[in-house]
RNA sequence: GCCGAGGUGGCAGAAUGGUUAAUGCGACGGACUGCAGAUCCGUUUCCUGGGGGUUCGAUUCCCUCCCUCGGCUCCA
C-alpha cells in the first residue's frame, strides 16, 4: 500500500492517510438530491472522487465506495407537485440520467450506490438510539429534532460556534423547534406525501441522518474518508458529525474529510437554485465527455475552479488533443499489428525514463492528489515523444508498450486517454478508406473542389483526417 | 458580523525559503500542404493583490489591509 497524504477539513492540514482497519477502506461520498438532472458542477466532484477511488485502488487499498441518493425530500417532492409525477419515480428518472452521465465521463468506481428511502429502519434505529440517549426530542407534529445544545462538539467540524450563527439568515424560527438551531431528522408529513409508519405518526427522514444511518450500517461506526463539495460542510456534514458521534460515542467519525472545490460559473458558484447551470448530459452531447474529465482535473481539486462560457471546455478539447496525440498513434499501431509486432527496441535514455515517469506520477498523485501537476508531467512526456512521432512505426510491440506507460497510467488512475472502441471498427474503417481513396484520386486529378467536398463530409461525420509526408490518416474524433 | 477557501503572465492554472516561477490555451514565426486543418519545431527575457516584518535571500513563513468566492440550516 502506497503512502500518501490528503487534505483533512476536520484538522485543516495535510497528512498522511492510515486506514482503520487496512487495507481495508471505506469511502462515503454525499452525491445528488436528483430533483433537476445533475449539473457540470456535480461533475467535477464526482470525477475527482473517483480518482480517489481509482488510485486507492492502484495502490493497493481494499476500497469500498459508497454514494448516496438522497431520493426524497422538500424539492423533490415540491417540484413532484409541480410536474405531476411521483416524487420517487423523479428522482430515479433523473438518477438515471445522471448513471449515464456518470458512465459516459469513465465514472465507473462507486460501488454501491444507496438510495435514502432504502433504509429507513437505519434511520428509525438511529433516531431511537438518539431519543434514548437524550439528543433528540419529539415535537407536537410528530417531528423528531436534533438538540444541538446537547452535543457539546457541534462546529468542530466547520468551526461554526453556535452562538455566532447569523440568527435570521437562513435560521427559520420554528415553533416546533426547542432551539433555532436544532435540525428534523424525522419529519411529519402531511397526506400525499410518501411516509413511513413510526411510533411518532407517519413521517419520513430528514436530510442529515440518512447518510450517517447508511454511514453505520455499511461502513461501522467510523469511516476511513467522507467527501462532498465544499458547500456541504455545513451545516450538512457538521449535523453528521453530532448525530454520529452522538449515536456511538466514537470519534472521530471520518478519519479524514475531504471537500472538493466549487465550479464557479463566471465568478459565481453553478448553483440550481440560482439557475445557472450547464447540465452534464448536454455538455457531453456537445463537446465530449474526454475534454470535460480533462478540464476537471486539470486544476486542483480544492482550488476554486472559473468556467468560462464558450471558452474553458474549447480550450480543454484543444489542451487534450494535443496530450492525448502520441497515445492515439501508438494505440493505432497496436490495435492494428497486435502488441507482438516486431520492431527496433526503445533507445536507452528512454526506456527508464518512461519506467521513472510512471513512478513520479504516482508520488505526484499521492501528494493530496495533484492531478494537475500530475497532467504537466504527461504533457511533458508527450513532447517527448512527440518528436519520436516519424519513428514510432519502426518500434516493436514492447517498445511501443513501454513508452506508452505513462498514458496508461493516466488511463487507468485519471480516467483519461481511453480511445473510443467503435471508432475504427472493420466497416467504419474500410468505408473511410473508400472515401480516402477517392479524395486522393481527386487531388492527384487536380479536382480540389472535390477532395475538399470529400474532407468536408469526413469531418461532418466525425472523421478527422491528417495529411503528411507518408500520406493521409484518420481517426475518429473524439466522442461523449 | 462569524467560519472557510482563494488573489500567480493576454487567459486557464501548478509549484517552491535560493540559478531562466511548471504545464496548457492563445498569439507570433517556421516546417509540411494545392489550400486549409491536423501534426511537428521555435518564440512569447517586462506575471506571484497592497503595505510591513523575519531572513544573506520571501511568491513561499509571520502580521496587517484590500478584493473575490463559498458557507452561515436548500446546494456537489
Amino acid at each position: 500500500m502506497r503512502r500518501f497524504t490528503l487534505y483533512d477539513t476536520r484538522t485543516r492540514d495535510v497528512r498522511v492517510f492510515a486506514p482503520i482497519a487496512p487495507p481495508r477502506v471505506g469511502l462515503y461520498v454525499c452525491g445528488l438530491t436528483p430533483y433537476a438532472p445533475a449539473h457540470i458542477g456535480h461533475g467535477r466532484t464526482f470525477v475527482f472522487f473517483d480518482v480517489v477511488a481509482r488510485a486507492l485502488r492502484r495502490w493497493g487499498y481494499r476500497l469500498f465506495y459508497v454514494q448516496n441518493v438522497t431520493n426524497l425530500d422538500d424539492k423533490l417532492i415540491e417540484r413532484a407537485a409541480e410536474e405531476g409525477v411521483d416524487p420517487l419515480g423523479l428522482a430515479e428518472q433523473h438518477f438515471a440520467e445522471y448513471r449515464r452521465s456518470m458512465d459516459a465521463l469513465g465514472v465507473r468506481s462507486v460501488d454501491y450506490y444507496p438510495f435514502a428511502t432504502d433504509y429507513v429502519p437505519e434511520i428509525l434505529q438511529q433516531i431511537h438510539a438518539l431519543l434514548d440517549k437524550g439528543f433528540a426530542y419529539v415535537a407536537d407534529d410528530g417531528s423528531v429534532y436534533f438538540s444541538v445544545a446537547k452535543f457539546s462538539d457541534y462546529g468542530k467540524l466547520s468551526g461554526q460556534r453556535v452562538e455566532s450563527l447569523k440568527p435570521g439568515a437562513r435560521l427559520e424560527v420554528d415553533p416546533r423547534k426547542r432551539s433555532p438551531e436544532d435540525f428534523v431528522i424525522w419529519k411529519a408529513t402531511t397526506p400525499g406525501e410518501p411516509s413511513w409508519e413510526s411510533p411518532w405518526g407517519p413521517g419520513r427522514p430528514g436530510w442529515h441522518i440518512e447518510d450517517t444511518a447508511m454511514i453505520l450500517r455499511l461502513l461501522g461506526e467510523r469511516c476511513d474518508l467522507h467527501g462532498a463539495g465544499l458547500d456541504l460542510i455545513f451545516p450538512h456534514h457538521e449535523a453528521e458529525v453530532a448525530l454520529a458521534e452522538a449515536t456511538t460515542g466514537a470519534a472521530p467519525f471520518s478519519n479524514f474529510w475531504i471537500h472538493s472545490g466549487m465550479l464557479l460559473m463566471d465568478e459565481e458558484k453553478m448553483s440550481k437554485s440560482i439557475g445557472n447551470v450547464l447540465s452534464l448530459t448536454e455538455t457531453i452531447a456537445s463537446v465530449g465527455a474526454g475534454p470535460l474529465r480533462f478540464y476537471y482535473l486539470n486544476a486542483h481539486y480544492r482550488s476554486p475552479l472559473t468556467f468560462l462560457p464558450g471558452k474553458s471546455l474549447e480550450e480543454a478539447g484543444e489542451a487534450y488533443a494535443r496530450l492525448t496525440v502520441v497515445s492515439d498513434r501508438i494505440g493505432e499501431i497496436l490495435e492494428r499489428d497486435g502488441s507482438d509486432r516486431p520492431g527496433a527496441e526503445i533507445p536507452d535514455p528512454l526506456a527508464e525514463e518512461a519506467e521513472d515517469l510512471v513512478e513520479r506520477l504516482d508520488a505526484t498523485l499521492a501528494d493530496d492528489f495533484n492531478t494537475r501537476e500530475a497532467i504537466a508531467l504527461l504533457f511533458g512526456w508527450t513532447r517527448r515523444l512527440a518528436e519520436e512521432l516519424p519513428r514510432l512505426e519502426g518500434y516493436s510491440g514492447d517498445a511501443l508498450e513501454e513508452l506508452a506507460s505513462p498514458y496508461r497510467w493516466g488511463e487507468e488512475v485519471l480516467g483519461l486517454f481511453s480511445r473510443p472502441a467503435s471508432g475504427a471498427s472493420g466497416a467504419v474503417a474500410s468505408v473511410v478508406a473508400v472515401a480516402l481513396d477517392a479524395r486522393s484520386r481527386a487531388r492527384a486529378r487536380g479536382d480540389y473542389a472535390e477532395a475538399d467536398r470529400i474532407r468536408d463530409e469526413l469531418h461532418g461525420a466525425g472523421v478527422e483526417l491528417e495529411d503528411d509526408a507518408g500520406g493521409t490518416r484518420w481517426r475518429a474524433r473524439r466522442t461523449p
